[in-house]
DNA sequence: CTGAAAGCGCTAACAC
DNA sequence: GTGTTAGCGCTTTCAG
């Protein structure tokens, strides 16, 4: 690996002035920088950044932590991240912290290691599971900002939707037309969704709806999905709505629910909540509540980058709050009339013997 | 931010005495260790992995290159590599080349600065865009693999899968079922899609199948796809099946059908290609080829690891193929026998008024 | 404008 | 066993 040193002797000059001239100073001669640029192109050479980051204690990198990767929300605030980055001139040092999140720790312990400039926190717990490790962290004054909110967190950094009023529209807007059994199916546990449930049952409450036991699925897993949609289905009264706090759950209901011949929105209706892309592909098209992602992921870096590069004026905690919006498709309508849900044969295969027919 | 000095001095050791604490140095007195390794975790030590990075001159960091990370392909091997990586020790330096291609240069530059011990790199394009930046890579003994297959790349290493293989097979079962007017869709630029396209003529060719132009749509975005299928409806004899190059492009083909009331798969079978998490969410189910991204990733980073731990002992460039299998789902089924589509009333957005519908 | 020198924080001979 | 010393490759005063 051809450094500094090496290409100063090429140029017989110090290795300070090659420095210099690859670094763009203004002191320097023009004709030696130009010669000097030259030198070191045609030798291939390449700044040792680690060396250079040791130099100036810095590395340009900011540090992402997601739980995962493969529920589509996270690859797309990964995306927006990593282009934000890229244009601020940052690297991208990416860890992901498994869905237990138990990782998260040795992750921010780890980019912490490395020297990250900043650290950018999805955090897939309501609450901050590596709580000691960000206050070490902040009390060491490297610059950490959180997405989605987290409890007893107001000292730090973060940007959030408002979860809580999305959820209430989305639930309005079932009221609005007609729906008054509505099932609730998710995990509470996860990321901003305790705030849109919370919203959500306001709302119904509101409005003097009860939401009974019966009505409340707890489900992650495309099983626990199957399970649930089962249960609601079995009931003496099933629901005439199911709201998911997920477009990722949603798009499962959907299919359990066509798998068991049943018609979305005709025979239920479906919402979910995230408007992810995928919310478009759906069959029927999901109507959710859409969280600017791009908005909170521009926020969110922006926020960071501001911290790194003052680390110094404090503003105190900024908790930036972004308003989602209601996005009606094609998967809710008015609640069907007979209730003959609960006498119905359920095919637990068989979407291809009732597909959609057409005799016209 | 405390170093190794610090903790130094207040063990009353010398600073390479800590070092070897903390490393678990066997040359070192067990009490001396124990004493330094708690005073150590007390004052809230953390190595600087940048300066150990330069003396040991390895930085235990890998770099992973992918072209982006909104098609749920790449999410998929992100998330493998990223547990295969940390699992090996290894921490994740993600760069999104962008969809162009344009910046892969770029990345494995920054990348080769950062001083990464190796680089996975997942080419969009059918070619190496980057090729002198990967020359210059192995010229200085960096370990590169890629994935994929890539043109006129035969002394680098790369894990592939057998597209040609899997097209083939794909073409076959078509063929099999009865289908014999086949429409493929999709862009050829893309990953391994050269191969798979080769294989799927290949066999129909072999069965004396003619793939006459009009059945021959490019497209990747989703309003492209939309007009490609509006056109091989609107053929005077439109296909019995749609070849989408990737499963992400037969999502959009499917929606595209549904919503212009055409059922798959009793009036259009749609097969796909890579066998995603999402080809099970669709409705129907897509018949696919499974790329077996598992196995691809593992042998992926197994490799480069291998070749980082041994950078002397070259068995020579690696290809190692991986064969895909079929994977048949709902979404294929006999070619109808009327030839009404031509002359049925196209409804855009449609899909409400023709959902299932249940008379049972 | 350019060179000499110091040192970022760490590891690893080499002495003692 | 432990301390001393010499760098890893770079930036950045400080002199000239």
């Amino acid at each position: 690996m051809i450094t500094l040193q090496d290409i100063a002797r090429l140029a017989g000059v110090s290795h300070s002035t090659v420095s210099r001239a690859l670094a763009g100073s203004p002191l320097i001669n023009p004709d030696t920088r130009q010669r000097i640029q030259l030198l070191a192109h045609e030798a291939g050479y390449q700044v040792n950044q680690v060396a250079r980051n040791l130099k100036v204690r810095s590395t340009c990198t900011i540090g992402l932590v997601v739980p995962e990767v493969l529920n589509p929300y996270y690859p797309k605030v990964v995306q927006l991240v990593a282009d934000l980055a890229r244009e601020a001139g940052y690297n991208l040092q990416l860890q992901l912290s498994g869905a237990d999140q138990k990782a998260e720790a040795t992750c921010i312990a780890s980019l912490r290691e490395q020297r990250v400039d900043g650290i950018l926190l999805v955090t897939a717990e309501h609450g901050l599971v590596a709580r000691d490790q960000v206050e070490a962290l902040l009390a060491s004054g490297v610059p950490i900002v959180l997405m989605g909110w987290v409890e007893d967190a107001e000292h730090i950094d973060m940007v959030m939707g408002d979860d809580s009023k999305g959820g209430s529209e989305l639930a309005r807007h079932l009221i609005g037309i007609g729906h008054s059994r509505i099932a609730i199916l998710g995990k509470t546990a996860h990321r901003g969704v305790y705030d849109r449930l919370f919203g959500f049952r306001a709302a119904l409450e509101e409005a003097g709806i009860v939401l009974s036991e019966d009505l409340q699925i707890e489900a992650t897993s495309d099983i626990e999905v199957k399970r649930g949609v089962t249960r609601l289905l079995a009931l003496p009264a099933p629901p005439t709505a199911i709201f998911a706090y997920q477009d990722s759950l949603a798009a499962l209901v959907i299919k359990h629910l066509t798998d068991a011949c049943l018609a979305v929105p005709q025979e239920m209706t479906v919402v979910g909540f995230d408007d992810l892309d995928l919310a478009a592909y759906l069959c029927p098209h999901l109507t959710t509540v859409g969280g600017h992602i791009e908005s909170h992921a521009f926020r969110f870096v922006s926020l960071l980058i501001e911290r790194i590069r003052k680390a110094s004026s404090d503003t105190g905690p900024q908790h930036i709050v972004i308003t989602p919006r209601l996005v009606v498709r094609g998967s809710c309508g008015p609640p069907r009339k007979e209730e003959t849900i609960g006498n119905r044969r359920y095919h637990p295969n068989g979407y291809t013997q009732c597909a959609p027919t057409h005799t016209d």
